[in-house]
Parts: C-alpha cells; sequence; structure tokens
DNA sequence: CTTATATTCCACAGATCTATGACATTGCCC
DNA sequence: GGGCAATGTCATAGATCTGTGGAATATAAG
C-alpha cells in the first residue's frame, strides 16, 4: 500500500531488483534482449525445467520488464522496451567495471580485454563503408531475425566450420553477437584465424549498437555470400527506430555515445 | 565455485542485484551517488537501526558497489565508482518507464512529467551563460560540498523559506537536487512560486549531470548572494574528472547524451 | 591502560524465495 | 465436444535473507 512517499518509491524500484537477484532471470532477460522467444526456448536455453521457468517470467513479468503475445497454444515473451535492454547493459557494464571475477572468466575463454582484437562501432562503420570489411552475426538465426547490423551475414557460430567456404579469404572479418558477456564473437575470431582468416570482433554486441542510435534492420536471414558486400534487403521492424535499411556503405553514426 | 562457464557469468551478476533487491539498499546507494557519508549518517537518513545499516553496507560492499575510507573512529562510504552511478540512474529511469506507480508517487507530490516546469540541461547552459538564471542547489549543503553544477549556489530546501530574500526576485531560478526521484527541487519550485518568484526544475539531477560529461566543481558552500553571478571558487575534487571549475558562463556541453 | 565512540560481527527467530511435480487452463485440430 | 500441447498455478520442503540486540574491534583521547 504505497501512501506517496518516499520508502514506497525504492520499494518499487526493488521489483526490478528482484528479477536481477537470480542469476537464471538474468540470463532470461539477457536472452529477451536479444529476441522475443517462447516459454519452451527460453527453458530450453537456460536449462530450466518448463516450470521453473515459468515462474521466473512471471517474475519478471510482475516487474513489468518482459510482455507476451500469444500466438496458438505458444507464448512468446519479449523484454518490454528499450530501456530494459539498458538496464541489462549497465548491469553487465557495472559487473565488468567492478566484479574482476567477471573479466576473470571472460578471459579465461579469451574474450578477455586483451588487446587490438576489437573493433569499434565508428572504426566499424568507416570501413564497411570502404567495404573492407565482412560483417558477420555469428548469433543464432532467430537473433538476427529479430535485428541485426545492415548488411551483415548471419552465420551462427555452430555453423561456422561447416560453412567456412562461404567466406571471402581476400576480406577481413568482423564479427558480433549478444555483447560484451557474450562468447559467441570471441570463438568465432578464434576459429577464423585459425583457418588463417583475418577476423576480429566488434566491441559490444547488437543491444549497445541499437542503443548508439545506430540503425538495424530486421527480417529473414540470406546466406552468406562469398565476396561483394551485399546490398540490405530487410525491412525496418517494430525496434528499429524509423531508420530506412543501410549496407555497411551507408551506415552511419547516430548520436555517438 | 566459477569453472568459467556461462552460469557464472551471471551468478556474478546477481552479486549486484542482490544489493537492488532491498528497497532501503537502493535508497543507501542513492544517498551515496550524491556524496559520502558515515554509516551513522547513512542509518539516520535512512531510519535504519546501526546494525542494520551496517548489515546492508556490508552486502554491498561485497557486491563491490561501495568502498570505505575510515577517518579516525569514523567510516565513511562511498560509491564504488561511476558506473555504480550510472546503474543506479538507468534503474530509476527503467523503474519511471515501465512502472506505473513511481510515475503516480511521484506525481502525487507534484514532481510528476507534467509540462514546462522542466529546464533541459541544454537549456540551462544556454541561459546561464547569458546570465539570466540563478542556479539553485537544493540539496543538503554536504551533497552540494561533494560536487555541484559550477556557480550554483547552496540553499538546502529546510533552509529555503528562511532564507528567501538572498535571491533576487528579478532573476528566473533554475532548481536541481538528486535526480528524477527526488523531490527536494520540485518541492522547492513550489515553494518559490507561492512566493511569486519566477523557477523551474532542471531536469534530471546532478548524477546526470555529470554522467552526461558536464563539468562538476567540488568544495564548501557559498552563501547565496543576491544579484550578481557568483564567481566559481570551488576546487576540482577527485571525482570531477579534470575539469576546472567554471561558471555558468563557460559551461560547455562535454559529450552530449 | 582505561574510557568512550563508531562500526562490525554473531546468533537466532521469523519471513521470503526456489525448485519441482501434480494439476488446472487455454487454444488448436479433428 | 474430446484430445493434445504449451503454459500457468499451487503446495511444499529446503535454502536464504532480514532485523535486532548484544558482544567484539578499532581508534582517539585521557
Amino acid at each position: 500500500m504505497p501512501d506517496g512517499g518516499r520508502a514506497d518509491l525504492y520499494e518499487q524500484l526493488a521489483r526490478i531488483g528482484k528479477v536481477v537477484v537470480h542469476p537464471k532471470r538474468i540470463d532470461l532477460l539477457d536472452l529477451l534482449c536479444q529476441a522475443e522467444r517462447s516459454v519452451e526456448a527460453l527453458a530450453a536455453a537456460t536449462g530450466l525445467k518448463f516450470s521453473t521457468a515459468s515462474a521466473h517470467l512471471q517474475v519478471m513479468r510482475q516487474a513489468r520488464l518482459v510482455e507476451t503475445r500469444r500466438e496458438g497454444t505458444r507464448v512468446y515473451y519479449r523484454a518490454a522496451g528499450e530501456e530494459v535492454c539498458r538496464f541489462v547493459t549497465a548491469l553487465g557494464d557495472l559487473g565488468r567495471a567492478r566484479l574482476a571475477e567477471v573479466d576473470q572468466i571472460l578471459r579465461a575463454i579469451g574474450a578477455g580485454s586483451e588487446s587490438a582484437e576489437w573493433v569499434t562501432r565508428a572504426e566499424l562503420l568507416e570501413r564497411a563503408r570502404s567495404g573492407e570489411v565482412v560483417v558477420l552475426d555469428v548469433r543464432p538465426v532467430e537473433e538476427y531475425a529479430a535485428g541485426h547490423i545492415p548488411g551483415a551475414l548471419s552465420l551462427p557460430l555452430e555453423h561456422l566450420e561447416a560453412r567456412l567456404g562461404e567466406l571471402d579469404p581476400g576480406l577481413e572479418v568482423v564479427a558480433y553477437c549478444r555483447g560484451p558477456l557474450c562468447l559467441l564473437a570471441p570463438e568465432a575470431v578464434a576459429t577464423l584465424r585459425a583457418r588463417g582468416l583475418r577476423a576480429r570482433c566488434l566491441e559490444d554486441g547488437l543491444p549497445e549498437w541499437r542503443q548508439a542510435g545506430l540503425p538495424v534492420t530486421t527480417g529473414a536471414e540470406r546466406p552468406a555470400a562469398s565476396s561483394s558486400p551485399p546490398s540490405a534487403a530487410g525491412r525496418s521492424g517494430r525496434d528499429a527506430p524509423a531508420t530506412a535499411p543501410v549496407d555497411g556503405s551507408e551506415a552511419r553514426l547516430g548520436r555517438p555515445r
């Protein structure tokens, strides 16, 4: 029963805190910042049982951090707005900045804050404009479909080895994934390098790209082509703030971060 | 025992989540984003008993969100870095965006997202440059001392009525406080208006100002003068990122938000 | 060394949160 | 309407968190 005092304000905010006090809920939220998913898919992705996953999702729904959409017998959950993703990003940033353990874990898998492996967004835009690089989205196809960097090729990590031949060995690859805590892109880069290709990771992932105000394309996957920079063919989706799809050559910095 | 897997990452982040699951801890963190304080002061400000406050602070310390400094027999807590404040800001933003209750509470006290009462940072810089406005910091003096907008006058809300005479009735007042969830500035504006003065609130508070990359002055309070825009006299403090103190006329937008 | 002050540590009872399997719902299909 | 499949709800046992008063520490001043 809020009476309008300051204490009630913090009590409300604690509803949000309740969501991120449980590791699996952070995991779920992180996934939902990439793309909407059914309960089934979420349970599978996080290794939870159905009823447990559902319970967690209820907690998240009560905090209004997620919303649902029903399709037949299936319920799709999604992040309830850009602020949610921003919050998750802030949580991750804080973790990397303050918790040495986080950096350790990342470093242990080769995703640490090493060296010149990282490409900034500005640099990517620069080099994509001149067609020097191939941008590779190594996330699962659903996430690519829900939103990707204009002109990026979808090549999920799990298929990377099998489809290596589709890449032009002459071009440098810039891979990206879910964000700084995601291991997909670093792994992809390691794989590519082991094959003698030039490859680097994009700093951050798609959520940060979107949060920086840069254009995002939604729509179906197109198979990776071998050489010429593909022309973007997606449609602007619900989340994309009225930006026409542009490929690397047209991309521009929106509000710089 | 982290083994380096993805689950461990989220487990680490949940340490941070643990901090913001309790309303009082959010309250404490919010206070610490304004200025460092002793346990005693924090307990008093939040209405907690000593041992309880201390316990909460330990939780926050274990999550590395706060750090301490000892001075004699007293221990001062402070936010462990700018990322912490950014996270708290993100939490507040998320609350306002997603939880209708938060907006309701704010509105109930007149701090709602009403109308033209709000001045943007850009507008303030504009108008301060031409000397049209007085910038008023209505937070407690310790918080002013820990960091304030260059050229701002310190006039804590509790003393506002008593010191009304110190304000030049000819100038518009722009009051600011801790942030969007803080009620000090709106109350101050209400009081000033009731006295026939022109007054508005600055959007957001000092943490957001700092996060926007704008200059912050630290140092002792100088009493509110009556007319002429005072020349800033503070020292850049630990938190101020190497910005020379500037008053309104020199202030510039750093990185726009 | 003794006293006083500000914190931290500890143990415990009461409250809250979690995971899970059984059971109830909801919408689709025949 | 009956049968399925995907979710949501519930009750429960076990684990974790909270508030608190009192003991234990640490620092400063006598």
